[in-house]
DNA sequence: GATGAATGAGTTTTCATTCAT
DNA sequence: CATGAATGAAAACTCATTCAT
C-alpha cells in the first residue's frame, strides 16, 4: 500500500500511457523528455528513474499502441461469420476512416517513420513480430474458410499477396493525395474472393 | 520565363547534382547545409541564394533520384515482349538485390522516412505524382498485353492492387528482418498471370 | 562519547569498508551516493544519516586506503636492518609495480586529483597528517641509522628533500609517459648513500 | 582586412587569450563552454567553430599557460652567472610567492588535477613534453657548470633528482598546509652544492 | 551575387539531495 | 531509524539561418 516500493514496471506504462496520446497531438518526432515529464505531470528526472533513454520511452508508447490494435482487431473478427467478411475486416485498419481509427492509423505512421529511419535492430525485430502476429491470424481465416469449403485450398497461396497488399494501400494513404483506401480494398477483395470462392 | 529564372533553376540542379550520392553515403538525415555547401564546393550562403530552406534542398536531391530511377525504368522495358515478363520489371526494384539497386532503395526508404515524419503537403504532392508515372506505365503494359490477346480484358481491374502489392512489399523489405521479397514477388507473379493469361 | 556516538562511528566505517575496492574498480569520480548505497546493502537516504555529503562518503574511504596503507608499511620495514635498505623500502610505494601496489598508488592518485581540484580545507589537513607519519618514521630510520654509525650525522639535513624526492617520482609517474621509476629512484638512493654513508 | 576569411588558428588564440585568467578565477573544473563564450563576448556556437570540444579549449588555455611559463623562465636566467644561482631560479616557480607566481602556480595546480584525472592520454604527451623541456634547461645548466669547472663532472648524475625534487616540493606546496617551500628548497640546493661544487 | 562567420534555441542526460512514508 | 522515489539544475553539443562585407 505505502509507496515505499514502487512497481517499476507499472509505472512505467503508467507514464507511457499517460502519453499515449502525445503522438497524434505533436508527432512522435518532437517528444521531448521534457514533454513526456509534463504530460506525466513527473520530473525530467523521474522519466530516467523508469526509462534507460528518449528511445525507449518512444518504444513504450509504441508498444502500447500497438498492443491496443491488436486487441481491436480482436474483438472485431470474434463474431463474424463468413471468409470474405473476415478479411474485410482484416483491412479495416486501411480502409476506415473514423475517427478513432485515423489515430491509430498516424500513430502507425509515426511508428513507420521511426522505423525507417533509424537503423534501429531491435525496432525491425519488433515490426517483424507484430507482422507475423496479423499474418497468423489471417492465415487462421483463411484455414477456416478452406475447411469450411467456402474458398478453394489454394487460397493459402494469397496469404502473402494479401499481407504485401495490405501494407502498400496503408503506405499509399500515408504519403498520396486523395488516395481512396477505400475503393481499392473493396476491389481487391472482391476481385480476390470470385477467384477463391467455392461456388456452390 | 526570364533568362534569371532559368539560370537559377539551372543551378538548383547543378548543386544538387554534385550531391546526387550523398543521401547513399551519409543518409538523408544526416546531410546538413554545410555538407551541401562543401560537397557542391560553395558557400553556405549561396545555397541559400537557390533554396528557400534545407527541405527544399533534399527534395531537390530526391527529385533528381526519382527522375534517374524512371528513366531506368524506361530503359529496362525498352525490348522486353511478353506482359508477364514485363511486369516482373515492374517489380525488379523491389525483387533484385544488385548493389546498385540496392543503393537506390535505400535512397527510397530514406525519402520515405522523411514523407511520413514530415507533414509536408509538397512532399505528398510530389509522391502522387511519381505514383501516377508509375501507374501510367503499368496501365500501358497492361492495355498493351490486352490488345496482345496475351491477357484477358479484365486484367485493368489488377492495376490498382499490383501498385499497392508493389508498395507493400518495399515496406516489409525495409521493416522487417528476413524478408525474401523476390520469392514472394515470383509467387505473386505466378499467381496472377496463372490467372489472367489466356490460353491459347 | 555517548554510545549512539560510536555506533555512528562504527556504521560509517562498516559502510566505508564496504565500499573500500570501489575505488580501484570504477573510479573515485565515478563514485555515486547511488552505488554507495547499493555496495554498502543500505538506502540511499541511509547513506545521509551517517555522512554529511557525498564528500564526506569520499573522504572516509580514502581515509581508510591511506590506513591500509600506513600498516602495510610498517609491516615492511619490521625486520628491515640497513639503513639504505629501509630508505629502498620507504620507496617501495613508488618503485614496486606489482598489481596490488599499483592497485593502492592509482588510489593515491585519485586521491590527489581530488585534493587538487578541492579547495576543500579539510582534505589539505587531512593529507597533511599523513605526511607528517611518513616523514616521521623516516625520521626515526635516519635517526637510528646517525646512531648506529651507518651514515654521518648531518644525514638528518636531508629528510625533507627525500620526502620531496618521492613524491617527485610519484607524479611523474601518474603523469608522464615511460616514465621508469625503478632506476631513477635506484641511482637516487645510492648517490645518496654514498654520500652519508660512513666508511668503516 | 576584410572579415571574410577569419585566421582560425589566430581566432582560436584570441579566445583561449580572453579565458586566460578563467582558470585562477573559477577554476579549471568550473569552465563551462557558456562561461568561455561569455568571456570571450560570443556565442556559443562560436566556439564550437574553433574548438572540437570542451577539452579542446582548456586544452589551449593550458598551453597558453606553459607556454607563458616557459617564456618567464628563460627570461630569468638569461643574465645569471652561476650555475647554483642558476638553479635556484630553475626552482623559483616553486619558491617566490610574488602574486603574479601563484597564479602560474594555481593554474599548474588545477592543471594537474586534469592530468590525474584523466585519462586522457594525448594529456600525458603534452604533460611529458613539457617535461622534457625544462629536464633540457636543467641539463644545459649543469653541463655548463661543469665544463666552467665550477661543479664537479659527476653533477649530471643528479639531474634527475633535481626535477623529481622540485615535482615533489610543487605537490607538497599544493597538497599541505603550512609547508614552506622556501626553506626546503633553499637548504637542498645548498646541501646540494656543497657536495657538487668544486674548492678552488 | 557570393560568402562564411556568428549565432542561440533546443535537446538529452546525470546525480546529489530531500522528504514523505 | 530506514528508505528510495522524486527532483531539477546544470552541462555539452548541433545546425538551420542570418547578414555584414
Amino acid at each position: 500500500m505505502s509507496p515505499r516500493k514502487v512497481n517499476k514496471e507499472q509505472k512505467r506504462r503508467e507514464i507511457a500511457l499517460a502519453c499515449f496520446d502525445l503522438i497524434h497531438e505533436i508527432g512522435m518526432k518532437k517528444i521531448t523528455v521534457s514533454t513526456v515529464a509534463q504530460t506525466a505531470g513527473i520530473g525530467k528526472g523521474t522519466v530516467y528513474e523508469y526509462f534507460e533513454n528518449k528511445d525507449d520511452i518512444i518504444f513504450e508508447i509504441i508498444n502500447m499502441h500497438i498492443e491496443h490494435h491488436h486487441n481491436k482487431f480482436l474483438e472485431l473478427i470474434k463474431d463474424v461469420k463468413s471468409t470474405r467478411q473476415k478479411v474485410f475486416h482484416f483491412l479495416d485498419f486501411v480502409m476506415i476512416d473514423s475517427e478513432e481509427n485515423m489515430r491509430h492509423f498516424n500513430g502507425y505512421k509515426e511508428y513507420l517513420s521511426i522505423v525507417l529511419s533509424d537503423e534501429n535492430k531491435s525496432m525491425k525485430q519488433f515490426n517483424t513480430n507484430c507482422h507475423l502476429f496479423f499474418e497468423g491470424k489471417l492465415k487462421t481465416i483463411i484455414e477456416d474458410g478452406i475447411k469450411n469449403k467456402e474458398i478453394s485450398p489454394n487460397s493459402i497461396e494469397f496469404i502473402d499477396s494479401i499481407m504485401a497488399f495490405e501494407k502498400g494501400v496503408a503506405l499509399q494513404k500515408m504519403t498520396q493525395e486523395n488516395f481512396n483506401s477505400y475503393d481499392i480494398c473493396e476491389k481487391f477483395i472482391n476481385n480476390l474472393f470470385n477467384i477463391l470462392e467455392l461456388k456452390k
